[in-house]
DNA sequence: CCAGACGTTGTT
DNA sequence: GTCTGG
DNA sequence: CCAGACGTTGTT
DNA sequence: GTCTGG
């Protein structure tokens, strides 16, 4: 499960770590918690232009989804994708294949449970401030309005065993890439082998994770 | 045939 | 768009 | 964010 | 109207 994200650089350190630029009317300011139920925007290295830094939102609308209530409805289910059945999964298969993404990220926030409390931790690499998580990217068109959503959603695995003590409910964490492997992800002639290769658990050995307070999960300060 | 799903996991 | 369940 | 619930008891 | 769940 991956549904608090963080990425609290600066655009400038974004372009210089994947050598892509931001659209000249981006805005981008650092994130420090990012929720997955404001569908916000999120930087995203697409497979189709890699030379740029565009900006998607989080929570992946298939391109057959017919109105926007649908749409609505869906993408809140879509903001993660389990890589095991992505290529089955009507939602995500067309993607898995021809529409893969970086989504950079400096950490992220998960959930232990003990005796029905749970804690939050932070979790990020412990040699590189800025990573990429594996993601899928779609594009859909409003056909009453015309508007086009441009959106994502952030691969999931089986928890390593460093992320099995943390998020020990459902043992799940983001696919994070290697960053030798970055434009491999990218490539467009991956077979379904190749693509379930790259998506192993994270050598837990090169991650970090420290609790942090509740109060950063007060509603107030992260929604709007 | 045709309506309905299509997806993931849950802080205060 | 395509599959599934009724 | 925004759609949907907003309630209780307890059979096949 | 307000809270909750997705």
């Amino acid at each position: 499960m991956c549904f608090h994200n963080a990425l609290s650089v600066k655009a400038q350190d974004l372009e210089h770590r994947y050598k892509a630029k931001f659209n000249k009317d981006s805005h981008f300011e650092p994130i420090y918690h990012g929720y997955a139920f404001g569908f916000m925007l999120w930087p995203v290295i697409t497979n189709k232009n890699s030379k740029y830094i565009q900006e998607f939102n989080w929570g992946l609308i298939p391109s057959w989804v017919k109105t926007k209530n649908e749409a609505q409805k869906i993408r809140s289910c879509t903001f993660n994708a389990q890589v095991e059945t992505a290529f089955e999964k009507p939602s995500f298969r067309n993607a898995i294949k021809t529409k893969r993404c970086l989504i950079p990220s400096t950490g992220f926030f998960e959930w232990q449970t003990i005796k029905s409390k749970k804690y939050p931790y932070f979790i990020s690499l412990k040699e590189q401030q800025i990573f990429s998580m594996a993601g899928l990217w779609e594009e859909w068109i409003d056909k009453q309005t015309g508007e086009i959503l441009q959106t994502f959603s952030i691969l999931t695995t089986t928890a390593n065993p460093l992320m099995e003590k943390i998020h020990n409910t459902k043992k799940r964490m983001p696919v994070i890439l290697a960053s030798e492997l970055e434009t491999e992800w990218l490539s467009q002639t991956l077979t379904n082998d190749n693509i379930l290769a790259l998506c192993q658990p994270y050598n837990e050995n090169l991650m970090q994770a420290h609790t942090v307070s509740k109060l950063y999960f007060n509603r107030d300060k992260f929604l709007h």
